[in-house]
DNA sequence: CTCAGATCCTGTGCGC
DNA sequence: TGCGCACAGGATCTGA
């Protein structure tokens, strides 16, 4: 899936296509993704007209007047607008109908959600009260990370990929940072300095911007909502590159598993 | 409270 | 060419 990257690419593309569009009809093929999916929701959500896509941590909200439909990619799924009467595929689970169009959600894995939430229970429903800071904001900032890794055992990097401070940085991106912050991503949180939380807070942002600039990064199968495929591990400096050369100083990048995820580094670049 | 590990599910790619 | 196994972008739950 999708990290932030790929979820806001996927937002800046549908944001124009659906605003204003009213939904016709809502045709769903399973009932099993990772919360249980409301098969009568079409009664609800027919007529009412999308004032506007955004987007919280990973979650991707649609928004109406009365509530939003939340929409959550998981590990492999993924939104692109295609014609009336296109035929579902294997693992195309929900179709959002419009006049001249249907979002359709693809998620071969099922961790995905696709869920309807009245203006009232969104603030306070549990996928989003735990839900840190949003890292592209000013309130992510290296005296907030320096103050509440304090006392943390916890691998920086395995911290980062919580969403209980800061949402939104996977595991991809988690590596990236912590290279370019030139910080090894074994080193207990509450280690580090206030200069490196600077630096890494500075390097996640950039890391973020640029992966949504590039139009979301880098999954071989990433669709994006209009149909057409997404790009192709371009940019990573050590994301899947065990083997390969540092590209800043030609040593080795090593990979281990920190939490069950593969992780990847330069062990002269980001030294313990 | 903190943290490690298992778990949901299917597809892909590798080594034999 | 076929088979079995390891692994994959996330997030939540259990239990030590």
């Amino acid at each position: 899936m999708p990290e932030l990257p790929e979820v806001q690419s996927t937002i800046n593309i549908l944001q124009p296509r659906l605003v204003n569009q009213t939904i016709r009809g809502l045709t769903v093929r399973t009932a099993k993704l990772r919360l249980p999916l409301d098969q009568k929701l079409s009664h609800v959500l027919v007529g009412l007209k999308i004032q506007s896509v955004t987007r919280r941590a990973k979650y991707l909200l649609i928004n109406t007047l009365l509530g939003s439909i939340v929409i959550h990619l998981g590990m492999s799924g993924s939104l692109r607008i295609v014609n009336l009467h296109e035929p579902a595929q294997k693992h195309d689970y929900v179709d959002l109908e419009f006049e001249n169009s249907i979002l359709r959600f693809t998620d071969p894995r099922k961790f995905g959600a696709f869920l309807w939430l009245k203006n009232h229970a969104l603030a306070g429903h549990k996928l989003f009260v735990n839900l840190g800071l949003e890292p592209l904001t000013d309130e992510f900032n290296a005296q907030a990370l320096f103050l509440v890794t304090r006392n943390r055992k916890m691998p920086i990097k395995q911290f980062l990929m919580q969403n209980q401070f800061v949402v939104g940085i996977g595991n991809i991106y988690a590596s990236e940072s912590l290279f370019m912050a030139k910080i090894n991503p074994t080193l207990a949180a509450g280690k580090i300095s206030l200069r490196q939380c600077q630096e890494l807070v500075k390097q996640i942002k950039i890391v973020l911007h640029q992966a949504i600039e590039l139009g979301g990064s880098t999954l071989k199968d990433f669709i994006k909502p209009d149909g057409k495929p997404g790009y192709f591990a371009n940019n990573h400096q050590v994301y899947g590159r065990t083997g390969k050369p540092c590209l800043k100083c030609d040593t080795t990048i090593e990979k281990l598993v920190l939490a069950g995820r593969s992780t990847f580094f330069c062990p002269k670049c980001q030294p313990k």
